[in-house]
DNA sequence: GTCTATATACTGATAGAC
DNA sequence: GTCTATCAGTATATAGAC
């Protein structure tokens, strides 16, 4: 997706993962435009150079975001396995990325909880609907597996609705407490995805 | 725990009732002294006599929050009954109360996500720790019986401490997408909420 | 107890130099 | 493209009237 593979990283997305940590530090509405510049190494004149608004940038790391989230979880939607493997291996999956990818994902956290609810333009209201229809679809494509997965009788006849909204609160809800420690590999990452997904799926209960 | 049963609510709950609402609505760092003023129906300066700044009263939020969450869930921690009843009996309790108080648990949240990180004078930083401490204590009553259900043989032999950060944080995560409807009752919040950490502690897999 | 100023400080956004 | 002012708007907190 990057024009320049192998180059340093350009400005934008050098002002993208510090917007993304500068949001997570200190949330949206407390971080400062002059925190994210001081994370790029730079000036505000930088920041507005490549982005309008402090909104605008909110929207572009969402977007990101949301892009990341959707293809990784995507290849594991389709196959021949039954319903209860491929929701387990999606739910591995997103969390993984959440795990990889923590300070975009709380900026959608935030988004999603609607902590920035000040006076928008037209033009941002509508980019944020659009934005939103990303989360919809990715929750659509859980919630369709999920459906088959009780048709082919591997996952219990639950409401889909409310186990859907259930399963990825859940997963997402990681990022309360989950903070990546130096020189974590991406198996560990990956071992603990499944615990979790495990617990989430799986149950507490003994059978 | 109110000093006069039946009265008028005091100035001091009416404003805190407006603050949870208020850092509910916009959170904590958006929301202004004078957006709870309004909610309470007065000005400025009823808040400040009564709370020495915006940070104090989001403390007195969260602790009021944790007191109730405490209050519900203790009763159900110890009896005789087995491990996976009693975890899921405070579950529900813990469940069914977030969603009759959900914005102060909302405040809660803000908060243990530590999106309103400026800085903090000493007095409020040592009451940060304070309040901080009745959530480790909640987690630990649930860690307490998590373990006596592995023990007894009712749950399955899971990490105890994943387990019980992911099912609290799993039950928290509720207030992202959770909003009363007029007319619900009491009842059919303990029916969602009873879905919820069937859900959670059963699981989704077909056993 | 409650309200009306007001001081003080900070931040998003813009204009213009280089 | 990037930086240096600078403006305009807003919010916390205080002081003092009633």
């Amino acid at each position: 997706m990057s024009a320049n593979p192998g180059e340093a990283p350009q400005a934008r997305e050098r002002i993208l993962d510090a917007a993304a940590e500068a949001f997570m530090a200190d949330g949206f509405v407390a971080a400062t435009i002059d925190d994210v510049a001081r994370l790029v190494g730079a000036t505000k004149g930088l920041v507005y150079y490549h982005f309008r608004s402090k909104f605008d940038l909110l929207l572009a790391v969402y977007e990101e975001a949301m892009r990341r989230a959707r293809n990784h979880v995507e290849p594991f939607a389709t196959g021949d396995a039954d319903g209860f493997t491929r929701l387990s291996a999606m739910a591995v999956a997103h969390e993984h990325n959440l795990m990889q990818h923590l300070a975009y994902h709380q900026v959608v956290h935030q988004v999603v909880r609607g902590e920035m609810s000040f006076s928008l333009k037209a033009r941002q209201r509508e980019a944020l609907i659009a934005a939103n229809q990303l989360r919809a679809d990715h929750e659509q494509l859980f919630r369709g597996v999920l459906e088959e997965g009780i048709a082919d009788g591997t996952l219990r006849p639950v409401d889909s609705a409310l186990a859907t909204r259930t399963l990825l609160s859940s997963l997402n809800s990681v990022d309360t407490w989950f903070r990546p420690r130096p020189g974590q590999t991406v198996d560990e990452l990956h071992e603990l995805a499944t615990q979790i997904v495990d617990l989430l799926v799986g149950g507490l209960a003994q059978r």
